[in-house]
DNA sequence: ATTGAATGTGTATTAATTACATGAATTTTC
DNA sequence: GAAAATTCATGTAATTAATACACATTCAAT
C-alpha cells in the first residue's frame, strides 16, 4: 500500500515512521458481509433469504448478512452470520466477490463482501416459523432488496463453475446419497440434463464414491444404492488441472 | 444486510425507517486496493513492485495500492492506481480477493481488495529511474511488506487457472506476436514445458489467431509468422464450458 | 400375479489428447 | 559463398476421453 506518489525523480523518498497515524488519516467506511446460502430440496437449488428490515425495502427479500466488526476478519464475520442464522458450524463457506457500488445501500456508502455457502437443508436449526426466513428457488428471484439479486447471480455463476472442478456438491446432500440424487443435484445447478449412464460412469471412474452397502428407504420404487463421498481420498489426489481451452 | 436478530418468534418485526442513521451506527474501517500487475519480459512472468514507504518495511518491496476514497468504487480505485503508476488506461484488471487479517497492516486494521492486472511491459510510461519501481520475477519473491507475498500468490494462482480458460495471456504480449512467444508465455505462467506441435495445433484449431502475413524482425534465426488475437471472434463464440472433472 | 417406475449395466462411435521426426528458412561462421 | 547452426513449420499414429444409445432387474403398488 502506498498513499502518495513521491515527487517525480525525488532521490530520497521519505519514510513514514508512524504507521498508526498514517492509517488514522485514511478514509473509513462501513463494511459488511452477505452470505449466499445455497440448499438443495425437492430437486431444486434454493437460496436462504430473510425479509429486509428496512422500511424502503418493505416486503422484499434480502440475503443474510451483517456488519464486519472493528476487529473481526471477513471470514469470521461470514461464519458468525451463518452460525447465528442457521445454528450450523462446519459449513462450506468461500469468499466470492466484493461489491462496492456507491448506491447499493440506501443508507449511504457500504461495501460488502459476498460469500457462497453450501449446506444441507435438513441439518440446520432454522426457525422459519415467523416467516422471516425463507428458502427460495434460485431461478425465481425477483425484486430483491439492495443489490442482492446481482450478488446471488454472481455467486450462482461462481457455483456453476466451481462445482464442475471441485466436489462442492456433496455439501448440499446428506452424508449418504444415491447416484440419482447426485445427478439431480448437478442437473439442478447446471440447469441441463445429463445422460444417466455416462454420469455414473464419470463418477465411478473418478473413484471417490464409497458404496455403503445400504439402500434407499421410503422410496416408492426400486431403491438405489447409497454412497458416501471419499473426501480423504480426494484430498490426496487433487488433480492439477492442465488444459488450455477457451 | 440485516443488523440485529429480531426476538425469536416476534410476530411483527420492526422496520427501520432511517437507513442513513442505521449506516451511521455501523463500525467503519479503512479500505484499500492493491494491484498485482503482471508483465512478461525475457520469457519470465514479472510483477510490478514499489519500495515500501513505511519505516518498518524499510527496503522491502510492496504492491502498488492506495486507499479507497469515501465515494469511490473498488474498480475505480484500482484503475486509478494503475493509471497513476503506469500511465496506462485500457488495461486488463479484475478483482481477485479481499484480505482482512487483523495484523496485516502495522498501522492498524486495514482491509484490502486485491486486483490482478495484465499489461504489456513495453507499453507503459514508467519512470523506473529512481528505482522506486521494479519489475520482479514472480518466482523470486521474498520478504515483502505487509501480506503482499500472500496476495501475489493468490493472484498468481488465480492467473494460472484463468489463463487456461480465457484468453488473458494476450494482454501481456504485443499486439502482434509469434506462436513461439505465445508458447513461451504459457510455459512461463504455467511453469511447465509444452509440446510445440500440439500447442500450435491447439491454438490453430481454436481458430482465434489472425495471420498478419508479417514476419518477426531483428531475430537471429529464421523468423516466425506474426499473429493477432481475434478478440471479436472470441467474444462471439465464448464457450460454455461443461465437463465435470475434479 | 401383473403392472409401473426407477435402478443398474456395456458397447460402439466419435472426438480430443498425446507422443513423436523431418525438411525448410534464415543467420552466423568460416 | 558454402557449410553449419538454429529455429520454424508441419502430419500421423496411438491413446485416452466423451458421447450416444437399449435392455434386463428390482421393488412397490395394485
Amino acid at each position: 500500500m502506498k498513499t502518495s506518489t513521491p515527487a517525480a525523480g525525488s532521490a530520497a523518498p521519505h519514510l513514514i515512521a508512524d504507521a498508526v497515524e498514517l492509517v488514522h488519516s485514511y478514509p473509513q467506511m462501513p463494511l459488511t458481509v452477505d452470505c449466499v446460502i445455497f440448499g438443495f430440496d425437492e430437486n431444486k437449488l434454493k437460496v436462504l433469504l430473510i425479509r429486509s428490515d428496512l422500511e424502503v425495502y418493505k416486503g422484499k427479500w434480502s440475503l443474510l448478512g451483517d456488519i464486519v466488526k472493528q476487529t473481526e476478519e471477513l471470514d469470521d464475520a461470514a461464519y458468525r452470520v451463518l452460525r447465528e442464522r442457521t445454528g450450523m458450524t462446519d459449513v462450506y463457506l468461500k469468499q466470492v466477490q466484493a461489491f462496492s457500488s456507491l448506491n447499493r445501500h440506501p443508507g449511504g456508502r457500504v461495501v460488502t463482501v459476498a460469500y457462497c455457502s453450501l449446506l444441507n437443508i435438513r441439518h440446520h436449526e432454522l426457525q422459519i416459523t415467523d416467516n422471516e426466513l425463507h428458502w427460495q428457488n434460485v431461478r425465481s428471484l425477483k425484486d430483491m432488496a439492495f443489490d442482492h439479486k446481482e450478488i446471488i447471480d454472481a455467486c450462482y455463476n461462481w457455483l456453476q463453475k466451481r462445482i464442475q472442478e471441485h466436489p462442492l456438491g456433496f455439501n448440499l446432500l446428506p452424508e449418504k446419497f444415491s447416484l440419482r440424487e447426485l445427478q439431480n443435484l448437478y442437473e439442478a445447478i447446471l440447469n441441463l440434463e445429463l445422460d444417466r449412464r455416462n454420469f455414473r460412469k464419470k463418477f465411478f471412474s473418478m473413484d471417490f464414491l464409497i458404496d455403503t452397502g445400504e439402500l434407499e428407504e421410503d422410496v416408492k420404487h426400486r431403491p438405489g444404492k447409497l454412497y458416501q463421498f471419499n473426501f480423504e481420498k480426494y484430498e490426496k489426489s487433487k488433480r492439477k488441472w492442465i488444459g488450455i481451452d477457451f
